[in-house]
DNA sequence: TTGACATATCGTAATGTTTTGATATATTAG
DNA sequence: CTAATATATCAAAACATTACGATATGTCAA
């Protein structure tokens, strides 16, 4: 126990980006939408009444994701296939579902 | 690979107070806090003078944490020393800091 | 007791997010 | 082509959060 590591702490800029992400996390549908997306992808459609939203809603909440780097959308005739491009989601979530699981 | 375990989906229940957990977190000035506090205990003053911002607003930050958690606060004559209650807090930090730091 | 300090609380202005309904685009079937 | 389907986008209403300044509470020192 001779050397403590500490990481240093991470800088305020870097901390607002991480307050983005986590603010785009933070939504129930949003956080249903990532646990499934987790499993397998999906389409708007599916998503949307998974989470018995409007399809227009769960479409904003997808971008949203999107937008953050969290997701990515691949296009497939006239369905929109999402899944999941941020790989540290997984462990994330794997807290989230320890606590309120 | 004979059995692939997946936990089920978290009820939306759940999510909700996930969500509220998170919208909490994503503040950068509570980040920044948090991962002070994951090191040692501090008072209002310091995390206000180390975030930049008025002593008042500390406060509300810090109140907003401790409402639904996050931490716990321990007076000590006129000053209050704020430490973290959820130890998952540890975890959840480590990933920001993976993806952020 | 008085004054200074540390923290907490409150009203309100400023700002941001979410939802809704309407409309637009793009794709396929017939 | 036209109609139907799937998704995306937009403006505005409804709602929530954040920041600020003023004030209140509790503690200590002299």
């Amino acid at each position: 126990m001779a050397a403590m590591k500490k990481a240093p702490l991470i800088e305020l800029d870097r901390l607002q980006d991480a307050a983005e992400c986590l603010r785009v996390l933070a939504h129930p549908h949003r956080l249903r939408m990532v646990q499934m997306l987790l499993r397998e992808e999906f389409t708007v459609g599916e998503l949307a009444e998974a989470c018995e939203i409007a399809h227009n809603m769960a479409s904003e909440h997808l971008r949203l994701m999107q937008r953050c780097g969290l997701l990515d959308a691949r296009r497939e005739g006239r369905k929109t296939y999402y899944e999941i491009a941020e790989p540290r989601l997984k462990s994330i979530m794997h807290c989230i579902e320890q606590r309120f699981g």
